[in-house]
DNA sequence: GACATATTAGAATAATCATTCTAGTATTGA
DNA sequence: TCAATACTAGAATGATTATTCTAATATGTC
């Protein structure tokens, strides 16, 4: 049934990771992707319905490589573990540091998106959602909103803020950020929940 | 000396945080701008040399407010004054808020931009970084690279981390965030420096 | 081998915008 | 009133890119 082929996903979104660290965003055109791959634009068009389906598809990659190790810390580790995560994973994968600046968990909710990009992101959140409660669980006996609030704080936003400004100019995240994470985490775990 | 001005640059400025905040930064275009104002094109190119500028402009303007606002409290008040100046700053001007995120400081020290550009993000960072510096020998009696990272994160990272996620979904910052931001304040400042 | 079809090829198309350009127009100053 | 000029007007241009389209080309199946 039809031939073999010789250019797969992979391949595209690897070349498009690699121009986005390179050239940042706007780099990443269909072309480029193509040229960079060697495949014809055709070909590109073939695996990926549109440039932002290709974009998509790369964030979740990336996202879904970061979040298992996270869950992962999380689970197994305490929350300082998974909190130092972000700092510690995005020294490792310096190219992939970007494309977490590219889109928002709730961006696929919003706007026109393929069925299976939507699914893809529901199920992505509702896996992070349910690390975090059961952490939540684990940690304080029971479950709160203001103890969840606080978590995500603790454990996504203030690591991400702190690794944010360096993701952006393309340098390596200093020591100074897993210090401060460690004392936000602290801070903010010591008060009575 | 020649005609009278029928538009200027606040009304084009005006129109484009109009349009960022309804439609957001992609549907800011020049078009729309004119329109927006009731303007033609021309004359909106005749204040600007370039959408980029115009859109520099804009964040220039809302930051600017922003700075003052944020260097009065930590000049009258203490840090947490003025760590907490941001989700309130955020919560009294909507509009505005969004295009925090439109730039970086330093976006402006690279690429091509009109030298009265980077003249004024010089300043605008020498503003701030001389009521950090002086907000820190204050406290401290001493200046460190460590109490300046420290105060930085504090007063400016992890407030802006607390309240970026609302900010990219236009909901107004709840009151968690205050809270978070008053405990790593403290959490932070404990520590020796 | 012939057919069906998944895939390669990439030139042609189309849409979107920023930007330019040429022609007027109102105001100031002489 | 006249000349200079800052400004309005907006149609035309140009550049960039995503996307489409038609024609080949392999490869599995009958």
């Amino acid at each position: 049934m039809g031939r073999k082929a010789r250019y797969d996903k992979e391949q595209f979104i690897g070349g498009a990771l690699k121009i986005l660290a390179e050239r940042g965003p706007a780099g990443v055109t269909m072309n480029a992707v193509a040229e960079e791959t060697g495949a014809p634009i055709g070909s590109v068009y073939h695996r990926f319905v549109s440039r932002d389906v290709l974009m998509a598809e790369l964030w979740f990659q990336v996202v879904e490589s970061f979040q298992r190790g996270f869950l992962i810390a999380l689970e197994q580790g305490d929350g300082l573990e998974a909190a130092l995560h972000t700092p510690r994973w995005v020294r490792e994968h310096p190219k992939e540091g970007r494309v977490l600046l590219l889109h928002r968990r709730d961006d696929f909710s919003r706007g026109e998106w393929p069925d299976d990009i939507k699914a893809h992101a529901v199920s992505l959140a509702a896996e992070l959602r349910k690390g975090i409660r059961s952490f939540v669980r684990k940690k304080f006996g029971r479950m709160s909103k203001r103890a969840m609030d606080r978590t995500v704080f603790v454990l996504v936003d203030a690591p991400h803020a702190a690794v944010r400004r360096y993701l952006e100019s393309d340098e390596v995240p200093p020591d100074i950020v897993d210090e401060l994470i460690r004392e936000t985490y602290y801070a903010v775990y010591k008060e009575d929940l």
